[in-house]
DNA sequence: GTAACTTTTTAACATATGTAAAAGGAATTG
DNA sequence: CAATTCCTTTTACATATGTTAAAAAGTTAC
């Protein structure tokens, strides 16, 4: 349970007033496999946690799936432009497996962040690691080929390839399947 | 030369304290068309702020260049990993007309931070706006083919379109300039 | 205003990736 | 363990985009 307070400490300490603060505030949710955890449309109002499992934020076009990322165990995640500017999402959040979470309300989280400065350097480094994860995906869909990104995403989600299909992994590539498995034929 | 502190105002209000901070630490150069301001390789060590003119992240990849984002006046950038990471710069930045720079040093942006919790608030909300920029971009990418990234494209930077060159808007559409010249004449 | 240079367009051909359909394997359920 | 379902591979063909080269158009400099 207080793995969520963990890990926010583990990205920058905070003081003992936000930590009862948070031990309050956090909720637990599970989620079955295939279980959306986050709807396409709606706002995401929670800053979630994943205790154990998987999770990918997915978005369908022209009839075909793509996966923004993946998040395991002991990541923070959001939908971003949707948590800070109270926009509708633009892609859903589904349980890859059997996922525990836990979560913290949108607006807990911005009275933490107003209240408590230890708070709200904790959320500023959570968020420039959002930010560099996305521009260094952006980088390899940018200028790297199918081949190279799967290279990319295998040395950088390696340790989760047993745990992704095909299907989804393709389309983190932002490639076809029959593609995917083309280029993996060729090792 | 306030324009700076204007900006860092419209995204989050500081104190008075900060403001006063801040006019003594802002420095101000100006670059040529075609200077490099930052470079591929070095640790980027400021907070840029475009007074006037306008630049672009960019690297080059198996001969050809490609463009992270385009930045113009009164926008805020860094290369984000770099900067927050203390690492070597993945890309360099190259003003596209002459420009004006006001700059903070990091060391100045981390001590108001840690300092100033109404500083770390505007840190968090620009890097906020860094990720979901990010995270647009990279949906064009996964999703969009070609002539739609540069529909998208039109639509969120074509009031730019007149300062930017075909191979420039093709290196951040990821595609060649052929390419994008066979799209255009097609409309 | 001509020359030199840069940017954009066009053409021909090469290649990577997509699509659709079917077959083969693996996993799950009764 | 048989049946169903799901996931992955293979094949054949279609298409988008890349590459190279050259021509055309636009800019800059003397």
């Amino acid at each position: 349970m207080n793995e969520f307070l963990r890990h926010v400490n583990n990205i920058s300490t905070v003081s003992n007033e936000v930590s009862e603060n948070l031990q309050r505030c956090i909720k637990t949710k599970t989620y079955e496999k295939g279980e959306l955890i986050h709807t396409i449309g709606h706002v995401c109002r929670h800053l979630f946690f994943v205790e154990s499992g998987l999770v990918k934020h997915f978005y369908y076009h022209k009839g075909s799936q793509f996966v923004f990322r993946f998040f395991e165990e002991k990541q923070f995640f959001i939908a971003t432009d949707s948590f800070f500017n109270n926009l509708p999402a633009d892609y859903s959040t589904v349980a890859l497996e059997d996922t525990i979470i836990h979560y913290l309300q949108y607006e807990d989280f911005e009275r933490l962040c107003n209240q408590h400065h230890s708070f709200e350097s904790f959320a500023r480094k959570f968020v420039s690691v959002v930010a560099y994860t996305a521009i260094s995906n952006l980088k390899g869909l940018l200028y790297l080929d199918a081949t190279a990104r799967y290279e990319k995403f295998l040395k950088e989600y390696g340790h989760l390839q047993q745990r992704i299909s095909l299907g989804d992994t393709a389309g983190f590539l932002g490639i076809s399947q029959v593609s995917l498995s083309r280029i993996r034929s060729k090792k």
